[in-house]
DNA sequence: AGCACGCCGACT
DNA sequence: GTCGGCGTGCTC
């Protein structure tokens, strides 16, 4: 009698649909859950790993095209079905063909190896009869180091745990000569003896309650829109409701944008979490990679840390998710599998029944209506954590003015008293390199990368023309490619043309530039931090890559260079980003115990968004531009998603999108669609691209029509022919 | 995505 | 005569 048992796969393949599949031969049911792997073969003549997502009792494929599976490694299912739900649904939310998403959301080594049955371990420990560490580290300070942390775990720790710490392979190697540390091996176990919250949580008042309100809701789905200005201290309200789950025997998961996962931040956890911390960052190799995947699926690490990727991490007791600057655009993904991590975040809390905390200065605006619609509970963190006032802010009116280079005459005043008083200065332009374009002074040709139709950045120091969009460059050129003249203009003000005009306006000022251009170098960024600490620079000149995170005491004023660019834009989200930097810019001024101010350099100074963020501060601002976007029907008062296709013709790209739409407006005419229409990045990379924009007022309008629409799509020759993807919520709308 | 099939141009 | 260019079609 034959084997029928049917299984559901989902393949690694870029298409919207499951794949049945009869049973591999000799095969118990246990091997067969959902979650487990499966070998098949596939194609013609491909064999590849998918995973069992089903066990139908009928297929609608008929009896004669099944193919038998070849075998199916794992004995119990390496997804948690739990957590096999979770990846499925988020494949579904952004419609992103199921398989892939799903593959994209495990751990490379998952996806190919056999090799993820537990394994062992080897583990370092004092000897039983050992004599106490010796008191001071004397000549040997990491084997000293080594000796305390050992001491502190009577079950051994890896060597993969010593190292985090800092205790290198040599180190145990000499410590091991002399018998002072035994080596055993053990299969891996999870292990909760290790008390959570090494160093004490110190919190004020404000932090205090903050922090109890929210502990008081671990067990239960909550979102906690935590709102704490720069320097309020968000990181210990995390620490001690983390410390609270895991004193519960829960685990915690903490996401991070992708420069915030600093060697500084994750020390600071590590002081106050222990050893039982995985952090999942890109430059994990795949074996380690798989190791903490494994570890926080099966309980053994409490904590996991880690930038957008890490919301796929499963876990097997669940406590708390905290989203640190929630608002910051790399929790999107850009390309592939577009996912919120943040919007994830979410529904992963209301799965799990947890808590989940979004923090953030400045609010991203679907957190913000969240809040007002009672959705979302708020928690605020009012205090600095210094005395410093507030700086006060100030327009900088340049209609009309005189300007020396991007500076106006007021700016260039505060500069000079600044410098005068001794204290440094910040000006923030967020633009590198020398001048955003080059022209030709007798025919007006303006220099442009070939492959996308956008100007050339000229780069005066390096001496080359570089395209900020698509990375390429060409050597500097002194004539008019168009009518061979030889007087090229250089057209407006990047850092580097900024860093020379003030180096000539304030010659005694010692001037530093931090973008990524100067910063490239390894190190350089930490040096040149340093720098600025020591107060070893005057004026600092910068991108955002200024605006997070550094403490400069002696810092006392800012000055935005130009803040015209957010107000008007072909992207609706502009004036939000461009008042998350000034807030965060401007966070910077006056710490310590001097008075900031900022300058704010504007042709508009009456624009009522700017306005109401200067005089009013960004909670009233973030409610005047939530207020538009309702008027504009725009996301987060509406749903949105976006179909993209890209051809090295245009045509056929814009065949493929009109197609899309007649498609569409038959299966969802309640849907508004607008386009096919250029991207405003028409062209980059040599490939013309195009965009459709579809929008509902209901998120279920989407998620009924879009999956039949896609599906037709997919079966259409032309798709093909173009290169096309969807994007459910974009970001980002170039 | 990958892989095969298929039909046209320049090579040992 | 065939090697190989990538357009087209298909994956239970």
């Amino acid at each position: 009698m034959p084997d029928t048992r049917l299984l559901r796969v989902a393949m690694p393949v870029p298409l919207r649909r499951l794949f049945d599949y009869l049973a591999p031969p000799d095969c118990t049911d246990d091997a067969l859950q959902p979650g487990c792997r499966v070998r098949v073969p596939f194609g013609k003549g491909r064999t590849l790993v998918g995973m069992i997502v089903e066990r139908p009792t009928r297929s609608d494929v008929p009896q004669a095209s099944l193919k038998r599976a070849l075998a199916a490694p794992d004995d119990s299912p390496l997804v948690p079905p739990p957590h096999l739900g979770f990846l499925l649904r988020a494949s579904a939310y952004y419609q992103h063909p199921v398989g892939d998403a799903l593959f994209q959301c495990l751990p490379g080594n998952v996806r190919r190896g056999n090799d993820t049955r537990p394994a062992t371990e080897t583990l370092f420990r004092l000897p039983a009869n050992a004599p106490a560490p010796a008191g001071n580290p004397g000549r040997a300070p990491r084997q000293h180091l080594a000796m305390q942390l050992l001491a502190g775990a009577p079950n051994g720790l890896t060597s993969r745990a010593l190292a985090d710490n800092g205790i290198s392979h040599s180190v145990l190697a000499s410590l091991l000569e002399k018998g002072l540390v035994e080596k055993i091996g053990r299969l891996r176990a999870s292990d909760t003896t290790v008390s959570p919250g090494i160093e004490p949580v110190a919190l004020n008042p404000h932090q205090q309650s903050v922090a109890s309100n929210m502990t008081a809701t671990l067990g239960g789905f909550v979102v906690h829109a935590l709102h704490g200005v720069t320097g309020s201290g968000k990181t210990e309200v995390y620490l001690a409701v983390m410390a609270a789950a895991l004193e519960r025997g829960l685990q915690a998961l903490v996401l991070v944008p992708e420069i915030g996962l600093t060697p500084q931040f994750i020390d600071r956890v590590r002081r106050r979490i222990g050893p039982e911390l995985a952090v999942v960052h890109s430059g994990l190799g795949a074996k380690e990679r798989a190791q903490s995947w494994m570890d926080a699926r099966d309980g053994r690490v409490r904590v996991v840390l880690g930038t957008r990727s890490a919301v796929w991490t499963p876990l097997a007791n669940p406590g708390v998710i905290v989203v640190d600057e929630e608002h910051d655009l790399s929790y999107k993904q850009q390309d592939g599998f577009r996912y919120s991590a943040r919007d994830m975040a979410v529904v992963r809390a209301r799965d799990h029944g947890i808590p989940v905390i979004l923090g953030s200065a400045t609010p991203s605006l679907e957190t913000v209506r969240n809040v007002a619609a009672g959705r979302y509970t708020e928690q605020s963190l009012p205090q600095r954590a210094g005395t410093a006032p507030p700086p006060t802010v100030t327009f900088i009116d340049l209609r009309g003015a005189q300007l020396h280079g991007a500076i106006s005459a007021r700016l260039l005043d505060a500069l000079r008293t600044n410098l005068e008083q001794g204290c440094q200065s910040l000006l923030f332009l967020n633009r590198r390199g020398y001048a955003p374009a080059l022209h030709c002074h007798q025919c007006g040709t303006v220099l442009a990368c070939p492959r996308c139709d956008m100007p050339y950045t000229w780069h005066k120091q390096a001496r080359r023309l570089v395209c900020h969009h698509c990375s390429s460059e060409r050597a500097a050129q002194s004539q008019c490619p168009a009518c061979k003249d030889s007087e090229l203009v250089q057209l407006g003000h990047g850092t580097e043309r900024l860093e020379e005009t003030l180096a000539t306006l304030l010659p005694a000022a010692r001037i530093l530039r931090i973008d990524r251009d100067s910063t490239r170098a390894r190190g350089a960024m930490g040096r040149m931090m340093a720098r600025a600490h020591a107060g070893d620079a005057d004026i600092l000149v910068g991108t955002q890559m200024l605006a997070k995170g550094h403490h400069l005491p002696n810092l006392t004023l800012v000055g935005i260079v130009d803040a015209d660019r957010g107000l008007y834009s072909a992207d609706f989200r502009a004036a939000e980003r461009m008042a998350q930097l000034f807030v965060q810019v401007s966070g910077r001024a006056g710490r310590g115990n001097l008075p900031g101010q900022v300058l704010i350099q504007t042709h508009h100074p009456e624009h009522p968004l700017l306005r109401s963020l200067v005089e009013q501060g960004y909670g009233p601002f973030a409610r005047l531009a939530l207020k538009e976007r309702e008027d504009a029907s725009l996301p987060p008062c509406s749903c949105m998603a976006v179909l993209r296709s890209e051809h090295y013709e245009q045509a056929p790209a814009v065949r493929f999108l009109e197609l899309a739409r007649t498609l569409l407006q038959k299966a969802g005419p309640q849907l508004q669609v607008f386009g096919p229409l250029p991207s405003a990045l028409e062209r980059r990379a040599g490939r013309f691209r195009m965009q459709l924009i579809v929008q509902a007022s209901r998120r279920s309008q989407l998620a009924q029509i879009l999956p039949p629409w896609l599906q037709q799509l997919e079966k259409e020759p032309l798709g093909n022919r173009v290169r096309w993807s969807i994007d459910v919520d974009p970001q980002d709308m170039l």
